[in-house]
DNA sequence: TCAAAAGTGTTTCCAATACACCCATGG
DNA sequence: CCATGGGTGTATTGGAAACACTTTTGA
């Protein structure tokens, strides 16, 4: 720190990368069975070099005055249209040879969108963004994240994820952004910013097992998470069901 | 990320900031009590402006071709004579007014020194490097750093830290660290990276309680971390009671 | 012989699990 | 009236917590 100028050593590029997951909701062709929840990973592709015409991550760069979240926000409305939706830190990027471009390194966000964003999905054309499915194969510690024309797999081995055909580095930077979702929803009641303000036990059940893999008894699951979410006077309808009660979670006082 | 040029815009320094935590043996004068263990935390005296004469974190600037683990690693092993730490990626700090001399942004890692550094100790005036006690008060959730000269406390307030005597931001990135020091305790383990490689189980919950403020009955310690240890040959001896045999961590296999 | 911490055994109790069963709705 | 998921009740059980008690050492 001593003697340093800030001016005597040439300065790399910074830039933010989104690991954006969503939620959708697919209806079932069979009208017994109820609707069913996915989630989602949001990719555009590139339309210059290097990369061009594979998928990454959507980011950019630090620009002066804005802090690295801003930038985060910034790129991901400008890229995508995706909006309101809540950051969290997951990693640094630096190798020196990461980009071809030069010396670029980059900071990833994990990014939660709790609408099921329509507007993305119809604008993607325009916006070259595209929302894939996204699953995790716990006992082969495999991603698989498709859409009905692509599929990327991201294998996890020594530390290393596998190169596939995403752009720069950007498996590394997926597989570590879904291992932090993982963890933040099992000990850090994250899943809520998955979740529209309301919603039905089942859903929140649905998405917490998609995500850690952990498959529990409805009933018991139910009353695990009671303190952690406060009743409605709302309910579903339309369901060849009984209808279900909306919950909301519960914001704690103190 | 489209038409730009890496040369279009200015950039900014890169630094990293080092948040290291060891653990400190000392011996009662007491001879019938057992020698107690401490957390410290590592910080230096600033020669220079800003903030001269002022502690601060350990940390210094990216430089071309190194990752920013490397410059953590290095700065940290120039500045303080500390090697053989565990990192730990823990946030991002890019608030543009920031740091007086110009656009810096930081990288903070928390740092485990599983060793007891009597070198920096003994050579702390060389490299103007202090090791602080460091606790955590859980109720008011206020940090305390002190020595015999001084004493600093972290307030937390409405998601920030309110400012005190530590240079820069550093209160805002020390609380962060520890933070994230005790989710990781708690939830993956990470105590031993703050132990030698062998130790008794005493010592084991000493510093598991120190850092988590979670008091338990050592008999169901012992017992909940049976799987996670194993048994050596070795005791300890010269105690003023029955010597305790020494664990090592477990490792997985597959 | 005593204090102090290591270490084991045992009982109690609570919360996670399993599972049976009723409810409400649309097909 | 039946399939489906919503929702509640209850028995079981495995592990956490409490605590009594023995062991081994140096002072």
């Amino acid at each position: 720190m001593n003697k340093y100028n800030i001016n005597d050593y040439e300065r790399p590029s910074v830039a933010a990368d989104i690991v954006t997951f969503g939620i959708s909701t697919e209806e079932s062709s069979n009208k017994r069975h109820s609707h069913i929840k996915k989630l989602k990973l949001l990719l555009i592709k590139r339309k210059e070099q290097p990369f061009a015409q594979q998928y990454a991550l959507p980011g950019g760069f630090l620009r002066k005055g804005e802090t690295i979240e801003q930038t985060a926000l910034r790129e991901l409305e400008e890229e995508t249209g995706v909006e309101n939706i809540k950051l969290i830190n997951s990693g640094v990027y630096s190798a020196p040879d990461r980009d071809s471009r030069g010396w670029i390194i980059s900071v990833s966000f994990l990014a939660l969108s709790n609408t099921v964003s329509l507007k993305s999905n119809e604008a993607s054309d325009a916006y070259n963004a595209q929302w894939f499915d996204f699953s995790y194969d716990e006992s082969n510690d495999i991603i698989r994240i498709s859409n009905s024309d692509e599929e990327f797999e991201i294998k996890y081995e020594n530390g290393k994820a596998l190169p596939n055909n995403l752009a720069f580095d950007h498996a590394q930077i997926i597989y570590d952004a879904f291992m932090r979702l993982k963890d933040e929803v099992i000990y850090h009641d994250i899943v809520f910013d998955l979740l529209p303000d309301l919603f039905p036990l089942s859903e929140l059940q649905q998405i917490y097992t998609i995500i850690t893999g952990i498959k529990e008894d409805a009933g018991n699951f139910r009353r695990k998470v009671k303190d952690k979410v406060e009743e409605t006077d709302e309910f579903t309808s339309n369901k060849a069901h009984r209808p279900s009660k909306l919950y909301k979670k519960r914001v704690k006082e103190y």
